[in-house]
DNA sequence: ATAATAAAAGATAAAAAAGTCTTTTATTTA
DNA sequence: TAAATAAAAGACTTTTTTATCTTTTATTAT
């Protein structure tokens, strides 16, 4: 479904996200502990993630990563497309490039509704959301 | 959503399917040719497809590969399973092994809803509704 | 039987994705 | 201003996936 890097993505950012409390900073190495990521791997992710503004970042002690109050209301759309692109909007099933609705592939009318349940669940839920999930207690995000 | 292999081994069932008239069996040459893909990596995947029988084949002049008529039951779902595994069954979206109903990641019940979706899709089409489609003249197969 | 055909099998190669390491730059605190 | 801290950047390595090539085996037709 989403690459590795969108998977550790998404994991990143709710993590940073319930760390974000008073304009406290989260660093790499927390960040991966958290999630049980390769160190250097989350660094990479975030950075592109700063450099399109979805997640803030400050260098230097008591630096590191941060949301901004609107941040939180980024989806799981935005993530998945900053990191993994537009493919799940564009892409056909079968990765016919010239399958569209008026050239269908065979799956192309069945995997519609699926599609538009996907991206309708995507553009839903923000980090807000899964934030309150994890307060609630009832969800978690460790494995193990 | 698929790897590359899978995609292939959809798109090369459908198009033996197509061609599967009257015990008519294609080689892969003709497969590759017909579907764009590149001829020895089809041949590979529908080795495997054979081996679990999903589609039948023959050695030798006038052999390749053909489909007997209990062949056209065969579902979205038992391709996919037979080429990617069980994961889309089993795997939880953010790859979270712990995850699961009773320890759900904040994804996990969004998602479920989508996962139940696409796996009523994947299992609900068969070769014989991806060859009546493309019978009837508005799905097409081939790209460019 | 022999030659031709086509899949089976497995070794090899190329490309992409995932992961690691090192150096540089910005920021803070002493 | 100097030392310490932590992200930024990019080079490099490993692993996985995708693709190719070669040899073997089964089948058919002559």
């Amino acid at each position: 479904m989403f690459s590795k890097s969108c998977e550790y993505g998404i994991k990143a950012m709710i993590f940073v996200a319930q760390k974000s409390k008073e304009e406290a900073r989260v660093g790499v190495k927390d960040i991966a502990k958290g999630i049980n990521a390769p160190t250097h791997f989350i660094a990479k992710i975030l950075q592109e993630l700063s450099r399109k503004n979805l997640v803030q970042s400050m260098k230097g002690p008591n630096g590191g990563f941060f949301l901004e109050k609107t941040d939180f209301q980024t989806s799981l759309a935005d993530i998945v497309k900053a990191i993994d692109g537009d493919s799940i909007y564009d892409d056909c099933v079968l990765g016919l490039k010239a399958c569209s609705q008026k050239n269908p592939c065979p799956v192309h009318d069945e995997y519609k509704e699926v599609k538009k349940n996907l991206i309708t669940m995507l553009e839903k839920n923000t980090l807000r959301d899964f934030n309150d999930k994890l307060n609630s207690g009832s969800y978690f995000l460790k494995n193990e």
